[in-house]
DNA sequence: TATATTTGCTAAATCCATTCATCTCGGGGT
DNA sequence: ACCCCGAGATGAATGGATTTAGCAAATATA
């Protein structure tokens, strides 16, 4: 039914010239020495036959095939991080590439086959993301290729992409300060193990500095830390419960990540305060939930997109300095902190 | 630093044979004559060079690229549906095909480009997902380019993928019915545009369709239905506070998605009732959100990863029978129903 | 007028793997 | 001694582009 491919062979014979001519003003080659004639012909001959070229073919010749590869623990994944891919699909789409997609679960297996994989098919540059910010090890690549650490890190001199989350810690403390609090705060999430680089991610503990130093700086005093291992929102509830037990004076809780918060929303509400009148909340994340939640939670935002869309962008420039680049964590305000 | 790639043609040289035999050997076609030696020989040489074909070679030749292109609206790039990239990329995997995925936001231009992309790329088949379960145009492709649709439906001849929302709306009323419940029922998030055709996906006014037969069939009496719009947080909010406040009688509430009911807990705990206490819950989509809610929402599952995986596997196999391929929407028991 | 340049264009090699068409060699049949 | 046959293997064409090297005609230079 539809029509088979057509070739450059076939625009150079419409065009009445050799696919060598055809291929250089195809591609707009500066130093061709072609007739302007001829550059009508070939640009007229490849629009009526609406021609494409094979990239297999192209990519075999230049090996450049406007592919990228895009490896990830869990991304696409998980609905959390999902933004990473949002960006960098956005950007190499801009850039005119396509990217493939494969994810891993972070087995060991499965990454060394899906390198392999994204080599077979002679990808330009290859991102490596994870879900949650964190070391990576990452194979020798062949000479040539170029890659790009998303939310992670690794040994050695790789270019990453994180989000600056020492800034973005002192951020949410800057909400406070800003709003006048300068004691009956509590904070939710810490955690001694993060702190003490047990495990976890290089941004938690990131994050803790920013807060530390600005909590500092700004004089506020802080009525209990309460450090919890798993962020989510049973622990969050579990924990809000306790704070406000022991400590019904407080007026501010800042909380590690919006799950924390979401669980510390329940707990609050069910003891009848009212968020922001009397108590005050700033979180992490920007996740989905932080607009779903009623008063709306104001958080600082991990910029997943924009990160995603850097990595690429980074990827497909000739910057390839090593190091890391940190994107900015924006604030998101909504109404969970008292005016 | 590292070594350039190992062709074909290496390895045949290090076997002591022609490349055609070396070829004939690795793809280990069956009517080949080669000597159990020369086997050996060649699988020795490949394993120690460590040679890897080159998918463009390949694919330029053969047409096939072990590739298939992911077209969506916005399937990566929403949290809710991303699911379905997950079993797809999974299906992909296990079937040793990665899979290049693009994004379309829904732009007619953009679909347009994307598909040239893939194509250009010689994919072996192409997914056209979308978000939410809706009629899609899909352009004529060339001549034995396999696609299947995924969540979406399209006129003509198609293969698509489906939830079973019929069953599905039924299995919610199940169970009300299983515990019990004959009056005091209310529907929140049926749309009377929905039912009439006006715009909406055919998912919808099948799941409705699902509910009101099965509510008939267990001759349940529905309090009020209550249609809105809009099916998120926010819009469940105000019409449960509406329903609570108009039908005090209330003891069973079905939402059409888990956005909604998230609305409905926050009215409901706000007027100080206790689910499932006072009042039980059952809503569709197993949205994340489900787990987090407290008590835990019981939830008619959406099988996106599921659905994700049938899509590819039938794109693989031989299986090109067009029409829809429903896959059940298991329900999700948490604890927002009375026992 | 004879030689050097420039202009306009093309033949052929190349990228790498697959595959069709043969080719060689040794043994069996007559 | 001659032909045939099959096992074992390979040369060369193929797919569709890019790119190097170079040819022929037109123009400029001496």
């Amino acid at each position: 039914m539809a029509p088979k491919r057509v070739t450059l062979a076939d625009v150079a014979k419409l065009a009445g010239l050799s696919t060598t001519a055809a291929s250089m003003i195809l591609n707009g080659r500066p130093d061709t020495r072609l007739s302007q004639d001829a550059h009508e012909r070939v640009l007229a001959a490849a629009a009526e036959l609406n021609y494409r070229p094979n990239v297999a073919a192209r990519g075999l010749r230049t090996q450049k095939t406007r592919t990228i590869g895009f490896i990830s623990d869990r991304v696409a994944t998980t609905r959390f991080a999902s933004g990473l891919i949002e960006g960098a699909l956005a950007a190499a789409g801009a850039a005119d590439h396509v990217m493939l997609v494969l994810e891993t679960g972070g087995e060991a297996k499965l990454e060394a086959s899906a390198l392999e994989a994204v080599l077979d098919r002679q990808v330009d540059g290859i991102v490596f993301a994870s879900m949650r910010a964190r070391e990576l090890y990452i194979p020798e690549l062949p000479a040539g290729t170029r890659s790009v650490l998303l939310n992670a890190t690794s040994q050695g001199h790789a270019v990453s992409v994180l989000s600056d989350e020492y800034t973005g810690g002192r951020t949410a403390v800057e909400v406070f300060a800003r709003h006048g609090f300068t004691d009956g705060v509590a904070v939710l999430g810490y955690s001694e193990e993060a702190e003490h680089g047990l495990f976890r991610s290089v941004a938690v503990s990131r994050r803790v500095d920013g807060v530390k130093d600005a909590l500092a700086e700004h004089g506020i005093d802080v009525a209990v830390w309460e450090s919890v291992w798993l962020w989510d929102a049973d622990t969050g509830y579990v924990a809000a419960k306790k704070i406000l037990r022991r400590h019904p004076g407080i007026r501010a809780l800042l909380c590690m990540n919006d799950r924390l918060a979401f669980g510390a929303y329940q707990a609050i509400q069910e003891k009848g305060l009212r968020i922001p009148d009397d108590i005050s909340i700033v979180s992490f994340d920007n996740d989905e939930l932080a607009s779903y939640l009623r008063p709306g939670l104001t958080t600082v935002a991990l910029p997943h997109e924009q990160m995603g869309r850097h990595a690429v962008s980074l990827l497909l420039s000739d910057d390839a300095a090593p190091g890391e680049r940190l994107v900015p964590m924006p604030l998101i305000e909504r109404s969970s902190v008292i005016d």
